[in-house]
DNA sequence: TCGCTGTATTCCTTGACGGCAATATGCAGC
DNA sequence: GCTGCATATTGCCGTCAAGGAATACAGCGA
């Protein structure tokens, strides 16, 4: 099973959702804007279809593909309980700047 | 170079961070409530680390691991724009739903 | 120093994914 | 029905990360 986060984790849809943002894109459009080969561009788009994260509108034999933010709420959900981590006060997270001393690596 | 999606596209890493958002615990605490080798774990939090999600805390032989938020809080970040899509007002996220008749595959 | 416990690392294999090139499909105009 | 354009799919290859088993390392107690 592909959740959001997996689709997520590729740099290259995020740049699409970012685009997606602004306006609805065609194919050709969002293939120049990403640098990548057609084929790339709808592979990636075929993902993200896939996972409800982008919808197709055809017109004709082009394709105006646009946002769907219904599964970015999941994943702002699941960060719901974090949230107040770094928000709550800003105590928590001075706290936690206070004990950056030592990273490994 | 690897992101925080990436780090979180696993599921194990991410009921890692829930089991720790509870409070910290220990490898060993965390592989039995996984269900992971204990190898498998420790390979997780490595990840973990590198990303700075989680830190350890040496005490004797064993290490308590703990939360740190900053990388969620950058997800978090990303997520903002996007958050007026479904919290503006319930109408843009009416428009989607009514617009869910015909999904491909 | 030795043995034990807790944790980390290494090695290996395997499966999944991205990128590319080639090709297929759908739709419009003539 | 043929041509052409926009997009989708397929096949191949290289890479990379996850999982398991075995092993190494660190710190404590005796």
């Amino acid at each position: 099973m592909t959740t959001t986060f997996d689709v997520l984790a590729e740099p290259a849809r995020r740049r699409i959702l970012d685009l997606l943002l602004e306006r609805p894109r065609l194919v050709g459009e969002l293939t120049e804007q990403l640098g990548l080969t057609q084929p790339g561009t709808s592979k990636h788009l075929r993902v993200l279809r896939e996972a409800g994260l982008v919808r197709a509108r055809p017109e004709a034999q082009r394709r105006w593909y646009e946002l769907r933010p219904e599964p970015l709420a999941e994943i702002d959900a699941w960060l719901a309980p974090y949230r107040r981590l770094w928000t709550d006060s800003l105590d928590a997270l001075e706290r936690h700047l206070d004990t950056m001393e030592d990273d490994e690596e």
